[in-house]
DNA sequence: GCCTGGCACTCCTGTGTGCCGACTGCTAAC
DNA sequence: GTTAGCAGTCGGCACACAGGAGTGCCAGGC
């Protein structure tokens, strides 16, 4: 198909400035804007030629006659892959990055809002994240607390500082040396677990080899259970009015269709998720990706583009960051932020998070 | 000033009927339309000099001299105040509310941001919850854990379901057993206690009887302060993309101020939390408050309303629920939807939260 | 004295027209 | 292969104009 023996380098240069112009722009680029702005060394009746061509290899789209030329999905895309220079965090922004991580809170949960609060100021775009499942959590304590002879409170402690908490009633009289020894037990063989190694079987085992009663060993399986279950996946988004400013978002239609995305925290979590789950089965390389307008799969999305880049916690992606705008976006600089913002908040993740 | 009696019955029917006209239509209303459309028995002439003396009055507005009139704030307020029917819930508004939280989730931060779900979805404006404040959380439990003789685990757990949890080194060795001392005296010093009677002088008080190492003492003290601070006011907000169904948001700049204060989560919460405060100073009534336009004291929000409730954690008004949206609204359906909610939601946070 | 029909007036809104400018594609010459 | 020039296309904007909705006022009637 388009090869990228199609693309001379002039051609590529002129590509590369199209988009480069209607980035900065938002307007669609003729040929004189291009000889008078770049130093091109021909004249715009040579342009007008090579913009043709680029038109007829599906690079470019003229929105109607007698204007200028915009680029298609798979211009942006060669723009992306082939013709944009990499950019670097500013110094500024890196900054503001780093104040942002040294105080930022010690709950999972606020970190991952603050995050997208910090992302979406910093791109001028939408700025969601996936936070890490609960199921990634390590394990850090449980423990049978008892309340009276026939109840007692149960604890889970994960390092999302999230505690599964309950208190049961037991039908029987229950010494407190019991429960101490069943807590001690459980610790000792879940200390240093992820809560996805830790299955219903095993708390099953440490139970049947203390003699525990039944009731009690289903309650510690149950608050395990819930320690470990996510209802909705968490998922944070900030700076949708960031949106309005973009001349392409203008038409209401547009911009309801994608507030309702973005409200909806299933689509936006169908979004992403996949290039998620996809970080972890092949080799990782944690770079950025980006999807662009129709790679999206998603009508309301045509004109929009995703930049996304997975976090660590430890050695593995737990979650995500994302970044949705116009196709129009500076690239280079939300890549840039999205891997830098990504960075720091997995090396706050395990400052903080594991002891 | 505009006093009841500047109102006789038929003055006040067609300053009723142009709100209740302007409200479904959102186009300014005309005498002719009224008179075809409400049985006055009068001429549209005779409206025509009611209308000039309504709005001579200040209750209502015309746009432009050849248009209709339109409710201005007063006009509003008068209907709200005075001549609006209260509505009741309908049966599916009271159907949906019980449904959702039958298998509403247990914990506070979902219950509350699933209200602002429903509330939105039912109203078709935006939904606004503030939750309970850490503050007046019921204390349940404190446990302090043996890991090692030289580290423990402190562990708070509150009704809200929030557990601050720290580990600590100590200096010294500390035994197992006063630890569990400790935590015994301060459960039965505390429980049935809410947490902001929870004082560290309290904390000090417990320690001192138990002659308990400073370093220890302190640190229960800080899991205790962790616990009921609060560092953001917990909101959420749901439904602004229904505000781009209204025809008064189709300007790109309102839209966007109001855009803008949705996500500063700082302003929203001063918008409502006087209310709060104020409910539980004078003698609570729990009745619906609406404000309407300048009353908000917001330039951004001249032109819309806000209706708001308060709702109840036993006796106690702990949180407010509330209803933005463009100052046509149908206030007597939001003020039933409002209640209704806030009700349901108090019995839900009862059931679940205390046992 | 209140109500009403009629009428002149105001002003918004939608539509049609024509012009301007931006840009292209093509051709012929270099 | 490149360029200058030119004709052709089309969107956008300003403008004028007609239509319509609605008002205020006045004179006459009950």
């Amino acid at each position: 198909m388009n090869d990228k023996r199609d693309l001379d380098k002039r051609k590529a240069f002129i590509l590369a400035t199209v988009v480069y112009e209607y980035i900065n722009t938002a307007e669609p680029v003729g040929s004189v804007t291009l000889t008078q702005k770049y130093n091109l060394g021909v004249s715009s009746a040579t342009i007008r030629n090579e913009m043709a061509e680029l038109e007829a290899e599906g690079y470019l789209v003229q929105p109607h006659t007698s204007a200028g030329r915009v680029p298609s999905d798979a211009g942006y895309r060669t723009y992306v892959d082939r013709l944009m220079q990499p950019e670097a965090l500013t110094k500024d922004d890196a900054r503001r990055i780093r104040d942002q991580f040294r105080d930022a809170s010690r709950e999972l949960d606020d970190v991952i809002e603050q995050t997208t609060r910090l992302l979406s100021g910093l791109s001028g775009n939408l700025a969601i994240a996936i936070a890490p499942s609960r199921d990634t959590h390590a394990f850090k304590h449980v423990q049978l607390i008892w309340l009276s002879p026939r109840t007692s409170l149960v604890v889970v402690v994960t390092s999302g500082g999230v505690a599964a908490q309950r208190v049961f009633e037991w039908p029987a009289d229950v010494g407190a040396d019991d429960l101490t020894r069943l807590s001690n037990a459980l610790n000792s063989r879940f200390g240093g677990r992820v809560m996805e190694e830790i299955a219903p079987a095993n708390v099953d085992a440490v139970c049947a080899e203390l003699n525990v009663a039944a009731e009690i060993r289903d309650a510690v399986r149950s608050v395990f259970a819930s320690a470990r279950q996510t209802g909705e996946p968490e998922i944070a988004a900030a700076g949708a009015q960031n949106l309005l400013d973009q001349p392409e978002f203008h038409d209401l239609r547009k911009l309801r269709a994608i507030l309702r995305i973005v409200e909806e925290q299933r689509t936006l979590y169908d979004l992403i998720a996949d290039e998620l789950a996809a970080e972890n089965t092949a080799n990782a390389d944690a770079s950025p990706h980006v999807r662009i307008g129709h790679e999206l799969r998603a009508d309301e999305l045509a004109e929009c583009s995703v930049v996304t880049v997975p976090y660590r916690f430890g050695d593995r992606a737990v979650g995500m960051l994302a970044i949705l705008g116009p196709r129009r976006m500076p690239y280079g600089r939300l890549i840039a932020l999205a891997s830098g913002t990504a960075r720091s908040l997995g090396e706050h993740l395990n400052d903080v998070e594991i002891r």
